[in-house]
DNA sequence: TACTTATTTAGTACCTAGTACTAATAGTTA
DNA sequence: TAACTATTAGTACTAGGTACTAAATAAGTA
């Protein structure tokens, strides 16, 4: 007289972790109105592991995602650096990068990697944006390697006027020139 | 003959979680030569939860940022929107988004929230950045918090022309525009 | 130097949310 | 009825803690 099924069960229980994925084997048994015997089988065959796990998990996903948004000094990987003439760094478009709709960029990444990679190039401590003119020009998907070309075109007292251009292959898909305002130390002590 | 000073240990700990929340009593333990106790003791001071606790939290940030899709999209809090009109966003400037040398504010971070407020204003499930010209009038310091205010000041066909000023307080610290694209649905099908 | 306080360590009982296992029971079916 | 599946019960054990008591070890001060 199995009131539930065992296949009616093992839905029931994938669509209540799905809704709530922070209930334990009790709640489950609970809901579902047998032991937790029956629930820790059901999560044996299901592939389903346990709370502590689930939560590890989705945690380490946070953490991974946050990582990417907030990094080091500079982001994108710097594989070139002439200091106070070029630089070239790389990013990858991964999925945290990109609108779920459509696939494409949020612009601000391909901006940081080109705005990181300006204030790198300039040799200074003290080194920030002034103003910057950027234009996109082709939408960047999801997996696309991004190369940013930076070089410095005029240096005028503590302004430094630096062109970037990104591609992906041959495509140039952002342009941007940078103002960068450098204040060095013996300008400061002065 | 304390080797290390208990602020000093207090401090590694803090940067030791930060870098990874992951980290045991017992990971932390060996990590300062102290024992567990101890640990138990300066996270009791400190108010720093146990490891499953902070597993826990971390997922349910996940869990509710999942929820809420349209957060998600944008970098900054939206704390007001009017559709194809204007709208406002705050982001904190933490420890994250300064140069650790004189703590202050990437500008990439100031940019990414204008961006995002820019496409989030577009009543549009494809807007995408042109174009915009962008800048950083006074530095912004860690701690500090970014009011950006967006409106729409011309739309012609597909372009829409957004102007966006963020302020500390009542001082303006970054003033763009930007050219926003938008690919409407009907314009596809036509 | 002796007293006092701060800091650190040790150890116990208990908790949650499990795993891994054995054994028994209930229900169904050939 | 025997065989099988599904379910339940119960035990031992685990990690990573809390909450507590007690003791040992500095370090500062009168």
């Amino acid at each position: 007289m199995t009131r539930v099924s065992k296949k009616e069960r093992h839905k029931k229980l994938m669509h209540a972790l799905n809704g709530d994925p922070f209930l334990t084997d009790g709640d489950l048994a609970n809901r579902c109105n047998v032991s937790i015997q029956t629930i820790r089988l059901d999560r044996m065959e299901l592939g389903i592991p346990e709370l502590r796990e689930r939560i590890k998990h989705m945690a380490e996903e946070k953490f991974d995602s946050v990582r990417s948004l907030a990094p080091e000094e500079v982001y994108g990987e710097v594989i070139d650096l002439q200091l106070d003439h070029s630089g070239t760094s790389i990013i990858e478009i991964m999925e945290d990068h990109v609108f779920e709709r459509n696939q494409i960029a949020r612009g601000h990444y391909l901006f940081a990697q080109a705005n990181s990679l300006a204030v790198a190039i300039v040799n200074s401590d003290l080194a920030l944006t002034k103003s910057a003119d950027i234009r996109f020009i082709r939408p960047v998907k999801l997996g696309e390697k991004c190369l940013a070309h930076a070089h410095v075109v005029a240096k005028k007292g503590q302004h430094i006027q630096i062109n970037i251009e990104t591609k992906v292959m041959d495509e140039t898909v952002f342009h941007g020139v940078f103002d960068v305002y450098c204040l060095e130390e013996d300008v400061l002590s002065k």
